[in-house]
DNA sequence: CTGTTAGCGCTTTCAG
DNA sequence: CTGAAAGCGCTAACAG
């Protein structure tokens, strides 16, 4: 591989100069940077990232963290789609990602883990999926030592950003949106996610909102995002229910399922806006989120942090849709 | 952050010794050793990987190359047991790895792909999911400049190793033991996957051969991994077929479906073992396959390369199984 | 066994 | 505007 010594003897100046024009600074004639360039073509040079690293002490290097304490398909999904979201935009920035889990992390201490992002050489994190038990994390983000995003968990100050869709508000839209639709509903079942994750708080918050101002009567469960544990609860409380209001698509299809089992309709809406397969002819309302664009703009806050400007909250817009589950895929 | 020499100067030794004991290297007094590690200790020392990179020429840094061309939750679900597969292991040899989308790279020139990994220093990449058409991967092989493992591909020489499972025998046990459990199956129907994925010959080879060893009667078409596609074959095929061999689990789902919508019974058998979601009650005979396995067998492969030994082909076990699909997750 | 020293490829003052 | 030179933190000969 060329180096930015044979650059600088090809193109006849010095490797600093060399240096400049690779970086953009200024201060360099229009002349010496077209040599310059031109050697950079001709050698086809690429400069080192791990020597600039080095040298400058910006290695542009930042890790997601990706919480996939559920082995469900559906999380899965949407991990996926927060992973390449998040590359995608990071190749924009030249910024370099490396994927970590939860699992490899929660079992260290947080100065061995402290420790392992700084031998990495890693500046910045986005942080997916984190919920208030996450102590470690609490305590990553006080060391102030990386540059941090957090993807739905509500933080930020010099160097923490936070990016978001207002769950509150989506709540409340999709849930207004389902019993505008279905006449006489009074008595709402809500099953709200994982007890601590920070988007179920908000997602409460929506619905109990919208049960205040349209004077209806509201029941909270808690069903941990599984289809099972929301088609047990709707089970149980069918009876006193006009309304399913589920904090996630899974859930929502659990609960429809055990309806049609029971041959009972009850209006039912989810949250999240995944394809899901195997669900023929049903359909609800419930709250598309583009998670790659909501990653994107997690790389963007990460980028922004880098540069040295201090952290902010970023809400992001959603949609209420109806959607149809299909039976094919692809 | 504490650096080398800050170790040496508190242990009272040379730099080039604390060097030593941080990478294991013999010649070191057993109590110099020890004050070397206890400076570590003290210091909180971590060294810095992007330095020793920098000196040392050895990276530690692999990429995982995944081809998402397809949209479907299945293919996700492999890619996301692949990359955890990867990561695990990753961690245990000290490597570090990156993730990358066939789709970031198709669009670029071999010469652009070979710059973009050499400025990450990147040594080494397992690819996943290759297929013929890959043309850019076989140059990127053919240039010899990294060290690369094949999943599910045929591929080894000097610097390239590849792991699998046994694709022909796979196929061949699990429409055996299909066939033998339903009397009196004659005319086999076989729904290949991709054409020019390399998984795909091996699996036609192994029908190939069951169906000659029993004397059956083999047609075979291309289903493309699709659901919709499979159920297209099998509604055309049905009345002169005995039993339906599909390549993959999602092409199974989509004949069973089409045949009990019609209400007739042929058996089916898929590959892939993936936990489906959606399909209650069906059960079915299939290839497990552990994917987090394989890929941590892959980076175990090209751990081997770095180390210098030659590359392999590696074969792993498989296992055939019976699956019933489950209505509920989590 | 231990220490000295010359880089790795690049960034960054600081003179000119 | 351009170049010389001092590192960044570590590895790897090479002396001793």
């Amino acid at each position: 591989m060329a180096s930015i010594k044979d650059v600088a003897n090809r193109a006849g100046v010095a490797i600093s100069t060399v240096s400049k024009v690779l970086n953009g600074y200024p201060g360099v004639s229009r002349e010496t940077k077209d040599k310059v360039n031109q050697a950079i073509a001709e050698l086809k040079f690429t400069p080192n990232a791990v020597a600039a690293a080095l040298s400058s002490k910006r290695t542009g290097r930042v890790a997601l963290l990706l919480n996939l304490s559920d082995k469900t398909q559906i999380v899965d999904a949407i991990n996926m789609q927060y992973l390449s979201g998040a590359i995608q935009k990071a190749l924009e920035f030249k910024l370099d990602v490396i994927t970590l889990f939860f699992s490899m992390l929660r079992e260290k201490n947080v100065s061995e883990i402290i420790n392992y992002l700084k031998s990495q050489s890693i500046e910045g994190l986005i942080v997916y999926g984190m919920s208030r038990e996450d102590q470690w994390l609490t305590e990553l983000m006080e060391s102030g030592l990386f540059k941090m995003v957090t993807v739905d968990a509500p933080f930020s100050d010099e160097h923490i950003s936070s990016v978001w869709i207002d769950q509150q508000k989506a709540q409340y839209e999709v849930a207004k949106k389902t019993i505008l639709e279905n006449k006489g509903c009074k008595r709402i079942f809500y099953i709200a996610g994982k007890k601590n994750a920070f988007i179920t708080q908000g997602r409460i918050d929506g619905i109990k909102q919208l049960a205040q101002e349209m004077g209806l009567e509201l029941t909270i469960a808690y069903g941990e995002f599984s289809e099972s544990q929301a088609r047990e609860l709707a089970f149980a409380h069918e009876k006193k229910t006009d309304i399913f209001v589920c904090a996630s698509d899974l859930m929502a299809i659990g609960v429809m399922r055990i309806l049609s089992e029971l041959d009972v309709f009850r209006p039912v809406c989810g949250f999240d806006g995944i394809t899901l397969m195997g669900y023929a002819g049903k359909q609800m309302n419930t709250v598309r989120q583009d998670f790659a664009a909501i990653s994107a703009a997690a790389v963007e806050e990460l980028q922004r942090l880098l540069e040295g400007e201090r952290g902010r909250s970023r809400v992001l817009a959603h949609e209420v849709v109806q959607i149809r589950y299909q039976d094919v895929i692809g």
